[in-house]
Order: structure tokens, then sequence, then C-alpha cells
DNA sequence: CCCGATTTGATAAGGATTATAATTCTTCTG
DNA sequence: CAGAAGAATTATAATCCTTATCAAATCGGG
């Protein structure tokens, strides 16, 4: 943790910003809950916790400039908000999204699975492939497995009402 | 043209909607600008060259419909509107599409690059897939070539100064 | 033609993000 | 260490996109 603090901070000098306590806190906010996806409403609320005299515009101010550093990706899931999401540290690429349209659950792919897409890309469309996103939307394992203990349930049930049919 | 609007009567009608005359006007210009990614508003200025009395609410009510009814697909391309997306007759993914962040252009692929990936992902992460987003940010081959001709051109003025010298 | 339901248009309301301007913090210099 | 310049912050206003509201218009069946 400290150390990841450490080389932002070092991104950030690199580009004549400042490490603030504002900004700190934000990115602690951020690496606290690195799983997640947070909008900029949820990382004010977060941080206010820790420095509560933190305006909602700095931290607006804080995610452009992470983002501008590569350190968050912005990424929208069609609900009306930006929300920011810490990269790998060293990944080279934005990892990938699996959104359940049952429960809203967000998981994530961290492994590449683009390599030889992104190469068909650059030589039949000759398009250089700089960043990506992509998201699949469909049934998260946990709803599938509910689902499916409830099937199970139906089926016993159906069975004992032919038990007492009989 | 006309056969697309009937099929997609019949879509409305199938789920108890009408095709009123701005709906009608609406889709009109989602397939006369197929190949582009209009905003709401983008649909609005160019339904009201048609019809005039439209009001933007209908615009976007009529968009949700169709979003609803699978014709359209809604994206956000990170700038802060969303866009609207007519997808092609019988697809059954929805297409990918490359950003140039150069000029800035939009260009699709319509051919389905992940049918292997998605195998991958409902077998490995028990996740059921039911559509997906695939964007990919870089540099279109137009911006390419042009890089490429300025490279030819100062190499070229390399060559005549060494000449000059000489 | 009338009735009930649907759809529309104008406008208000809402929510997210960005712009503004005064203030505070840092850093540098003498 | 005081003073000045520059960077960053806060609170708030403004803006932009989208949705909600509601009276009026339209449609379709009897
Ligand atoms: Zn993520
Ligand atoms: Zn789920
Ligand atoms: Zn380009
Ligand atoms: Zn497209």
């Amino acid at each position: 943790m400290e150390g990841r603090i450490n080389r932002i901070k070092k991104q950030l000098h690199a580009q004549k910003y400042k490490l603030t306590p504002q900004r700190e806190a934000t990115v602690r906010v951020l690496l606290e809950n690195e799983q997640d996806h947070l909008s900029a409403e949820d990382v004010y609320l977060l941080v206010k916790e820790k420095a509560p005299e933190i305006g909602l515009a700095t931290v607006y101010r804080t995610l452009e400039l992470l983002t501008e550093l590569k350190v968050v990706d912005k990424i929208n899931f069609g609900d009306g908000v930006s929300r920011y999401d810490l990269r790998q540290e060293g990944a080279n690429h934005f990892h990938h999204h699996l959104v359940c349209i049952e429960c809203g659950a967000v998981d994530e792919i961290q492994e590449d699975l683009l390599g030889d897409v992104e190469k068909l890309v650059e030589r039949r469309w000759h398009f250089k492939v700089k960043d990506h996103r992509l998201t699949f939307h469909g049934i998260c394992h946990r709803c599938l497995e509910k689902r499916e203990a409830e099937n199970r349930q139906d089926h016993e049930n159906e069975l004992e009402h032919e038990v007492e049919k009989v």
C-alpha cells in the first residue's frame, strides 16, 4: 500500500503535480476499494470519512488527474455515471468486466483475452490498438447457481406431488 | 428500407406499440444514417428537418423504446452522451467499434470476433453471456496512412538537404 | 361519432459534471 | 522570516444530458 502510494507520488512529481493530502486520501480510498467500481460520488463519500473537509470538485479533479496518469481507468456501464477503476500495477491492458443483468454485480477478468483479436484487428483493419474496453452482459455464476438450486427444488416438489396423487 | 420499416412495425405491434408518424420519422433517420453514431440530440435535429413539430422528449422516448426492442443499441464512448446504433438486421451480437484517438472517427467491425472468447468466459467464469460491448481505442487506418506519408516526405526532404550540403 | 387508452409536446425537475472565483497552502527568494 | 507567485482547494453557480409531469392531441374499436 505505502509502496504503491509512493510510486503514484513519483508519477505525479514527474509531471509537476503534488501529492496533496486530499489527493492522497482519494488514492487511499481507491486502493482500499480496489475491486469495486466507485463513482465520483461514492469516492467523495468515502474520502469524507477520513478527510471531512474535502470538496466534491476536488475529488472530480483528482480522479481526472489520475485518469490522465493512467493510474485509474474511467468506465461507464450505462447507468449514467462514470466509474473509476484502479489499473493493476504494471498491467498493459485494461481488464475486462462481467456485468450481471440479474443482480447488478460487476466482476473482473484480469487476464487479457484479446491478444489474438487485437493482432487480427491490426492486420485486417490496419488499426493500431492502444487500449480496449470489453464488457460482457449476462448472468453471473452466483445467479446461475441460485437458479439451478431453485430448479432442483421445484423438481423435488413435483415428485412429492406425484407421490401424493398416487 | 420500406421492408425494414415494416418489420420494425410488426415488432412494435407484437408488443402493443404503435408506429406513429413521429416514431417512423425517427426510425427513418436512423436508417438513413446507419453507419453513424448519433446522439439523441443529433437524431432530434435530423428528425426535425422532416417533422418540425416533434419534441425532444418524444425522440428520447422513441430511442428508449427501440433499445428495448433491440432495434438499436445504446452505447457510450465516454464523451458524456449516449449514442444510438442500429443493429444489423438478424445480427445476434452487437458489432464492435474502433475509436480513433487522433481524429475521433468511429469505425465498425460487423464480424463477430468474440465467439471463442465468450465460450471461454462461459466455461471458465461460469458466466452466461447475453451481450457484449467491445471497443478498441487507437489510431485509425486513415491517420496511420497520413503519418506514413508524412514520414516519407520528411525523409525525402532530408535527402535533399544532404545533397545541398554536398 | 364517442370512449378509453396511448402518445405527444412543452416544460419543469433531476442528476452528474464542469466552471468560477475567492481563499488557503507551498515554495521560493531576498 | 516576511512577502510574493503559483498551485490547489472549497463552496457554489452554471451547464449539460436525461427523465418526469401533465394537459392536449391522436388513435382504434364499438
Ligand atoms: Zn474493473
Ligand atoms: Zn448475478
Ligand atoms: Zn483517425
Ligand atoms: Zn456502431
